[in-house]
DNA sequence: ATAGCGCCCTGGTGGC
DNA sequence: TGCCACCAGGGCGCTA
């Protein structure tokens, strides 16, 4: 399940390698994953162009796609999310595709990009930018973690507007922007707040620990090329050697003081944490 | 307005 | 050993 550090190291991957690329072509086997666009018009705004940016936010990444022909000609952006099951693979073009493969798109170096969705929940299209705009994940996205700027009092201020348990707050995209299961989990953990804790009840304090642990754990898991849990790998198809403390560690001791992790389900989702550490 | 739930999909697992 | 029911899960859209 790409979350932020793992879309995050995607982009990096691809923006070593298909900067200034242009794509040459355009395979569509699941038009499904268009999402309502035909498959004539997605190739029609992508095919000829060179890609100019590859850009992240939240758990999307969007690549800019810049006019070849003419300097007036709008950008387009390749909106791309990968769900739950959604891999993002640059391959030889000799090769043929593997399974589960939905889109291809060939670049002008004997190289292709390729989608592959086994659950086909993923999604890429190809969008003008007022277009991009009305993309309801992305206009409502929250604000990005690792910002610079981002810290426990934006947090808290968001928090304090709403109700429920922090952990189902940490995973609410409109609040804050590619925290998914694996990380709000680690960072609950790593600030020592139980996961059921009402978000508006934190106090300042904890929030300016949990916003830390959120920062740290992301870092953290950037600089480890993300996790593999279950099938994401990057733009290389190497898998990411982050180490969750408690994600999918039930019943495992805690790393800090041995108590077996306790796992329930919260908000409809998985959730692991110290029942000693986390209060 | 907002919270809660069903839906999309298929590999892996546990029970018989 | 084989079969099958069931589970996981991000985000959207519908309902109350």
């Amino acid at each position: 399940m790409p979350e932020l550090p793992e879309v995050e190291t995607l982009r990096r991957g691809l923006e070593q390698q298909v900067l200034e690329r242009r794509i040459t072509d355009v395979f569509v086997a699941i038009p499904k994953v268009l999402k309502g666009q035909s498959p004539q018009d997605f190739r029609d705004r992508v095919v000829g162009r060179s890609i100019q940016r590859v850009d992240r936010r939240g758990k999307y990444l969007l690549i800019r796609l810049a006019a070849s022909t003419s300097p007036f000609s709008p950008s387009v952006f390749l909106c791309i999310h990968l769900k739950m099951r959604g891999q993002l693979l640059l391959e030889n073009a000799t090769a043929a595709p593997g399974k589960y493969h939905c889109i291809t798109l060939a670049m002008d170096n004997q190289r292709v990009l390729r989608f592959y969705d086994m659950w086909t929940w993923g999604e890429m299209r190809a969008l003008l930018e007022a277009e991009l705009a009305q993309v309801r994940g992305l206009c409502r996205m929250g604000e990005e973690p690792l910002e610079a700027d981002w810290d426990g009092a934006r947090l808290a201020a968001r928090l304090k507007r709403r109700r429920g348990p922090v952990k189902a707050l940490l995973l609410d995209q409109s609040l804050l922007a590619g925290v998914g299961n694996i990380y709000a989990d680690e960072s609950l953990f790593m600030a020592k707040i139980h996961p059921e804790r009402n978000g508006s009840t934190l106090t300042s304090e904890e929030t300016s620990r949990l916003a830390q642990a959120i920062r740290f754990v992301l870092q953290e898991a950037v600089s480890c090329g993300g996790t593999t849990s279950d099938n994401y790998v990057d733009a290389d198809g190497q898998a990411g050697r982050y180490t969750p403390r408690v994600y999918e560690r039930g019943g495992a001791p805690c790393l800090f003081c041995g108590v077996a992790l306790q796992r329930i389900r919260l908000g409809g989702r998985g959730t692991v944490f110290c029942p000693q550490c986390q209060r």
